[in-house]
DNA sequence: TGCACCCGAATGAACGTTCAATTGCTAAAT
DNA sequence: ATTTAGCAATTGAACGTTCATTCGGGTGCA
């Protein structure tokens, strides 16, 4: 795959991105994406076989995306400032591009997500807070409550606060995110 | 079915939810719900002037039924005990209420939340929480913070967890639960 | 020459909405 | 008690539009 490739099948994604985003999953047609996208109606038809094929694709490449960035912590960093920091890099990435917060929210919420659902891959984002939480059950330093218990409240808590944010209901964006990963520190950590 | 003995228009909302659900805003006809509501496609028209009209009646009416559920409590119950029984209550609701609660999810993060929106009406639910929070602050029990935080944290986790229960992926949910609302107190208490 | 990439008009199915016609219901008039 | 008028409720076929997808024909590069 050259680059010239690369940036055909990337200029759909971002596209279809902000059309979404806009107008919802139907009420975008391919042939507004492809002008947005500048190639032509067919050419998407040359990169993916169909539209749920493409929104498919794009929902990985979303989450691929929001994964690099959020686990890129240094290494000798404690175990309380490597919970803040991923906490607040996800905030961070989804506040910068909330057109990839919305469409994966949306994904999530639609019967779309079903047909990910079953082709049961466990894929790299949640095996990498599995381990995070793991680590920090096993040393002693959080309370030892099931995986999704967990992701609940740390995952929820961070989405439900970028949808605030976004939508304009929260002025005092950092005095209020700090105080939520402060809570839900206070409430997993022991003792 | 059953949805026949109740009045057209509620007849015409439960099969719009059912049917979104398992087909999304734009994969469901119009026809089809007429059909699966035992009217003929015009009757729609009757009660509603379009299908966006359709769907954001809906919306309202699940967002109605929901609250009428959670703040039914008896008031001689302490601070505490109505932190852990609202919250409670809202995931007994969605739990046993899952195609309102995926519709909802649905619909909030689409872009027809945005015509709610801008329409501006504070609503029920919403005042009730600022009230119960407030309490909370002003007697000291819990922490100081701002409502949007308190909002993220209580409703966020208890969305998160009702969306890892129907998805199958959260075996012990007695136990999963327990420990969630738990965690959440023990963050927003006061000390 | 062959292959990957690209184009955009044409196709045909699907869908939201309309509408003319019919029925059911209520209450005023006889 | 019966008729009548009028409006609300209901019907579903028909209409016009929109849209995903196809396809026949390009272009440029190995």
């Amino acid at each position: 795959m050259n680059v010239q490739l690369l940036n055909k099948k990337e200029a759909i994604f971002e596209s279809t991105l902000k059309l979404i985003n806009e107008h919802g999953f139907h009420g975008t047609p391919m042939s507004q994406i492809a002008a947005h996208a500048n190639v032509a109606t067919g050419t998407i038809y040359h990169y993916f076989s169909s539209k749920d094929e493409l929104i498919l694709e794009l929902f990985k490449y979303c989450r691929e995306k929001t994964n690099e960035h959020i686990f890129n912590f240094n290494e000798d960093l404690s175990y309380k400032e490597r919970f803040f920091y991923i906490w607040n890099r996800l905030v961070d990435y989804y506040v910068a591009h909330k057109e990839t917060f919305w469409f994966i929210e949306q994904f999530y919420s639609s019967p779309y997500y079903e047909l990910i659902k079953q082709r049961k891959t466990t894929y790299y984002g949640v095996d990498k807070m599995h381990l995070f939480f793991e680590e920090g059950i096993k040393s002693g330093i959080i309370r030892d409550v099931s995986f999704y218990t967990l992701i609940s409240i740390y995952i929820g808590s961070a989405t439900s606060h970028v949808k605030m944010v976004t939508y304009g209901f929260c002025k005092m964006q950092a005095k209020g995110r700090e105080d939520l990963i402060e809570i839900i520190w206070n409430g997993v950590k022991n003792q």
